[in-house]
DNA sequence: GATCTTGTTCGGTATCACCAAACGGGGTTA
DNA sequence: TAACCCCGTTTGGTGATACCGAACAAGATC
């Protein structure tokens, strides 16, 4: 009898999931990799094991090794930036997108950044960076939350209010910058808002210190496949630039939808 | 007893290896995915076993899957675009790079691309698509041949000659384009003229068509740690533009060298 | 509305993933 | 230079589990 028979052990694969802890842990292991030991206590595993996975992904080449013996190093391997290629040319979106998003960062002298929807989060798959020596590095791929974000935002609002609140009941409304909305009914007015002018703002509603602007695209069927936004510090920001960077990055956004095929 | 008992399961954990093999049918898959069945037989595993492989994958975000009951697709999640867009800022060596990168697809007009070693291959981590309605689309983290590629053979030229031998004795020297080098005397008298005008000249050697012009990236230690390369059609390439571009590429892989703290 | 195709569920068994402990080789210190 | 220590690598045994075959169910197609 096991101790707690919930069902989230059904149709799991545990070895593979021990192999997914053991990529994860290598991920946040950070420049010069970790050791088998290492890796082997940051999982909760025995030695051997881990050895075992790493073995078998490096043979793979999810996992690089460098130096031998009691120095070797494990870390994440240059398969992952092949299939992570694959993943973001996937949707078609990033080839459209990209040289626009070019232009965009040229045009504004900001970082700005190409995102889809996934599960009801927001996910970046494109990033240009800014001229400016401050580097906002946002990662690609990681799940961020709609509420709290532009370009986030940007996708709710061209949404029905019961897909909202679909989308809200499940990521929830948690706090993350100074400003973060956390009330439903404002975040709906937020959204209304949005949409009217065309595009989403976010005064330090994720980070502090940051304002993000962005603006949905369309697809053919006048549904919303993705956003796109510029990033910028605020004390750089001057109060009346948010609208005429709004106006520019909407006028982007639309240019893509067109390409797109959409109206 | 085993019927060919060769050590290649040594330290193999088998249920990973076959969790990888569908995750690179997956990425053959196509923008729609591949259904359940389809997996199982292009890995040649039961229906059921890819189905737990498939459900552990989308827990953890590696797959992602659409539609549900009979019409139900799966294809490669986005964990991999944050693995990968980890993987390669990882070096740092593309943060540094990039800006560069990006000045010089537009003084070039001509897409560019940044690489590194891996295990003897160029590895493309970074690419600025140039403006051109051609849209030649070298995918990141895909292994090229060093003796074929610009880009590999920049990195060649500044190593020395045994260690160049322990390479291509591990590549070897297979032909790919109408004028690949496949003569190890050729190659290094190539690799010589290389060195001594600081840029490597891919003349339709990897791809037909195709012409691609590279340089070396050192480190602060004059250890080479990639290369960037732009590329061009053939017939839209006049002959004496070559050295031209060839100086303009070896500026800014000199400039990209002096930011790593090379000389 | 009948039928076919395909995703999902289930149970048994041979396989193998996991661990503990031993081995061996660099790196470090005295 | 030599002894120690630490850590990557190897091995063998066993209990857990990954895999398969077959049955079930739910849309799609005509």
């Amino acid at each position: 009898m096991t101790p707690n028979s919930d069902n989230a052990d059904k149709y799991r694969v545990k070895s593979l999931d021990h192999a997914i802890d053991v990529v994860e842990a290598l991920a946040d292991g950070g420049r010069d990799g970790l050791a088998v030991t290492e890796v082997a206590t940051a999982v909760g595993m025995s030695k051997s094991s881990a050895y075992s996975i790493l073995q078998t992904l490096l043979r793979r080449g999810f996992v690089a090794s460098q130096g031998s013996g009691p120095t070797r190093r494990y870390r994440l391997g240059l398969s992952f930036a092949y299939l992570g290629d694959r993943v973001t040319s996937q949707t078609g979106l990033r080839e459209v997108a990209m040289p626009y998003l070019e232009e965009l960062t040229r045009a504004a002298g900001l970082t700005s950044r190409l995102a889809i929807f996934d599960e009801g989060y927001a996910v970046a798959i494109g990033r240009v960076d800014g001229p400016g020596t401050i580097r906002i590095a946002p990662f690609l791929g990681r799940r961020e939350l709609p509420h709290a974000t532009a370009i986030g935002k940007a996708m709710l609002a061209t949404l029905g209010d019961d897909e909202i609140h679909r989308i809200i009941k499940s990521t929830g409304l948690p706090a993350r910058g100074p400003n973060t909305i956390v009330d439903v009914d404002t975040l709906l007015r937020d959204l209304r808002r949005t949409a009217e002018r065309g595009y989403a703002v976010d005064d330090e509603e994720d980070t502090a210190g940051v304002v993000c602007i962005g603006a949905s695209v369309l697809d053919r069927t006048g549904t919303c496949v993705g956003a796109i936004s510029v990033t910028a510090l605020k004390h750089e920001m001057r109060a009346d630039a948010v609208a005429e960077i709004g106006v520019l990055v909407r006028r982007y956004a639309d240019t893509i939808t067109a390409e797109l095929g959409g109206r």
